[in-house]
DNA sequence: TAATATACCTAACTAACGGTAGGTAGTAAA
DNA sequence: TTTACTACCTACCGTTAGTTAGGTATATTA
């Protein structure tokens, strides 16, 4: 592992557990084992190194296979999401699932809940890619799942994907607020806990 | 209003608005309108600033009225919860209405969402306070519902406590990363939003 | 009227920050 | 063998942070 890589994952964890301006170059520069001017080696300012770290995530974002194959898109068409929605949100699920799995990109969904309030680009990243297009996707899964009668057709598609939507973003504020190192196990709670929750849902407004 | 008064105002305003360890002193005698050094007749220290908000706030927290009245205390013989669940929320949701409906309240309620992970004491209020009590407190309210057989036995306290308070959360979150200053319309749609919410979770698990 | 306290001021201090200059050892290419 | 580059170093820079010292004008109290 070079010293670049280095400098990315040792600033990567103290930002995810102190914020981008509590972490000072020189604390970097300490626990890579190197001087903080070295660091100018590799980047040539602090911020270069956020940017990184929010680059490789973003690019995981956009590339996620599941996120973009044909399976996880919501068509009015698709037999199988209307005979059985549980299996898609199983898709959805996966991909979340397959990103956070990666330490890394856990650690960074956890500075993105940290800095938003503190950085323009963060927080337009999680007020348009976590909150708003998210909410899109679920408001147009249960339009289609109304539509289609599958569920009530008393019921708000919208309010509906608030009622999805809220319980996970919830249990990873839960989770960022709990713990500065986020054990597996509280990971693999996390997704248990979503699994019972959609199924909680689909089951208060399935046609019976 | 006096000097000491407008420091805690100006302060509480750019705190919630840009964090803590952001706002200098110089900004805040700037906008109080006298030097930084002034400050120190009236608080020995910058982080004194930040304790008076917080104790301030805690203050009210533990003197609310409404949270410590009788009619919100839930016990299993309520008859009044149990022929109408509704009205029980309707007060939960008056004091917390209440409590928000004050500027400074609202703010530093921001305030600790944006600080709690840069602040032991903040974030401990803010897990013990904002996540645990609330939801022993719905979990309680669930469990009775259950018991006195108004909802399904089927159904976890647990999970429903979950289900309800994640959506507020949810919302608090939406709305402090959405905007600096929290315009009325969107307090008021808040509360209606929750209003909603409530309604479709109660209705989804009461025995008809 | 004299003494005291308050609320402000100017000016300076110390510590820490991000960043730069300039040098050195080791490696690789010409 | 020379040249050039890389990755690191030491030492220092300017800036800004919170804080303190010491002074002044105003108002209150003895």
């Amino acid at each position: 592992m070079n010293t670049k890589e280095r400098i990315f994952d040792v600033s990567l964890d103290l930002f995810s557990k102190k914020g981008y301006d509590s972490v000072s170059l020189r604390e970097i520069a300490d626990e890579v084992g190197i001087k903080k001017s070295s660091i100018y080696s590799h980047y040539s300012a602090k911020e270069l190194i956020l940017i990184d770290i929010f680059e490789y995530f973003t690019d995981q974002f956009e590339n996620n296979d599941l996120l973009n194959s044909k399976e996880f898109l919501l068509t009015p068409d698709n037999k199988a999401l209307l005979q059985n929605p549980e299996m898609f949100y199983h898709k959805g699920s996966q991909a979340v699932k397959e990103m956070l799995s990666e330490k890394r990109n856990l650690k960074i969904c956890k500075l993105i809940f940290i800095q938003m309030h503190h950085n323009e680009n963060i927080r337009s990243f999680f007020k348009n890619e976590i909150l708003i297009k998210p909410l899109m996707h679920w408001t147009n899964f249960f339009r289609i799942l109304k539509e289609k009668k599958v569920i009530r057709k008393d019921t708000d598609p919208k309010l509906l994907a608030k009622e999805y939507y809220s319980f996970p973003i919830f249990l990873l504020l839960e989770m960022f607020v709990k713990y500065d190192d986020i054990p597996q196990s509280s990971i693999d709670n996390f997704f248990d806990e979503t699994e019972d929750h959609i199924l909680f849902i689909l089951d208060c407004v399935k046609v019976k």
